[in-house]
DNA sequence: CGCTACCGTGACGTCGAGGTAAAGTATGTG
DNA sequence: CACATACTTTACCTCGACGTCACGGTAGCG
């Protein structure tokens, strides 16, 4: 809990991400933490969290973590206000080009699972209501049951 | 290509899942084909493609397969007319409540993930007009290079 | 010093999906 | 009938993105 560093706990809490997945990302080169405690205790800074928010809103996108650390490392160089030259800064555009590509028709994706998942969910629903009401009709003696039913419905 | 059985080619081509895939459902004890040939070939019916479809159709939802062959269970056992105790179409109806209540939250899941996946994909084009403009100011004397940006953003 | 909560690594498991290989089957043609 | 070739079968392997488990080290407090 010092002002500058924090270690992994309190970022899976901030980032809502398992602790297993943070290091999992470290693994895999998309963030590592910034600074280490003599005793090797992964210590983060809030960019760090930032970052590891950033991948959180990629996910759905469905980016492997690859696809990820690429398109981080891009945007950190473009980001950096060192020299490049301009065949460097086309291509590096043109990988974000790629990854924005993917992303909206990824978003297309999303909607159409989207419109499918909210037919299903209606399909299961009109299930209940037409099995409640055969229920209904064929257990006018078993009131309990009803009652039951209603109060696990309501 | 009988009128009455298709073999898994057939079934691959009218639910678009790999081939691989249709087995690995099987071998899960999602989807059996309804008969065989006497060399062993799997032979599917129009029911068993409209039962895969479905399972297609839940995937968004983010069920496990062993979900899907319970769902699809239960609601077998629901639709077929054999006798059934009150016990029984309660203990059943309450499963297909949950996979209810689990369709609705996932199904707000997918919003709040197509919200977030939107808002990348905006945050990926502005990265793109900006560092277009940057390199627009510092490349004046390299026409070139602009026009080929242009072409392949347009 | 010892306590407890937290953290480290490494090996292995899981889950859904799909690739690959070697062998068997269906079917049309000469 | 033999043969080609298109499709299938099973068994096993790979992959990504974690989860789980075991076991030991660390931080910091009284």
């Amino acid at each position: 809990m010092s002002s500058e560093h924090m270690q992994i706990g309190e970022v899976g809490a901030r980032t809502e991400l398992a602790l297993r997945t943070i290091r999992h990302y470290e693994a895999t080169g998309l963030v590592a933490p910034s600074a280490c405690s003599q005793g090797g205790f992964r210590l983060y800074t809030r960019e760090d969290v930032a970052r590891l928010k950033a991948i959180r809103r990629m996910q759905p996108l469905d980016f492997t973590l690859e696809q990820m650390r690429d398109l981080l490392a891009v945007t950190d160089r473009l980001d950096s206000d060192e020299e490049m030259t301009a065949y460097e800064r086309q291509s590096l555009l043109r990988r974000v080009r790629e990854y924005e590509e993917h992303a909206v028709w990824q978003v297309e994706k999303l909607r159409a699972q989207l419109a499918e998942a909210e037919e299903f969910a209606q399909t299961l629903r009109k299930r209940l209501s037409r099995d409640r009401d055969r229920d209904r009709d064929r257990g006018r003696d078993r009131n309990r049951d009803r009652d039951r039913d209603r109060a696990t419905t309501s």
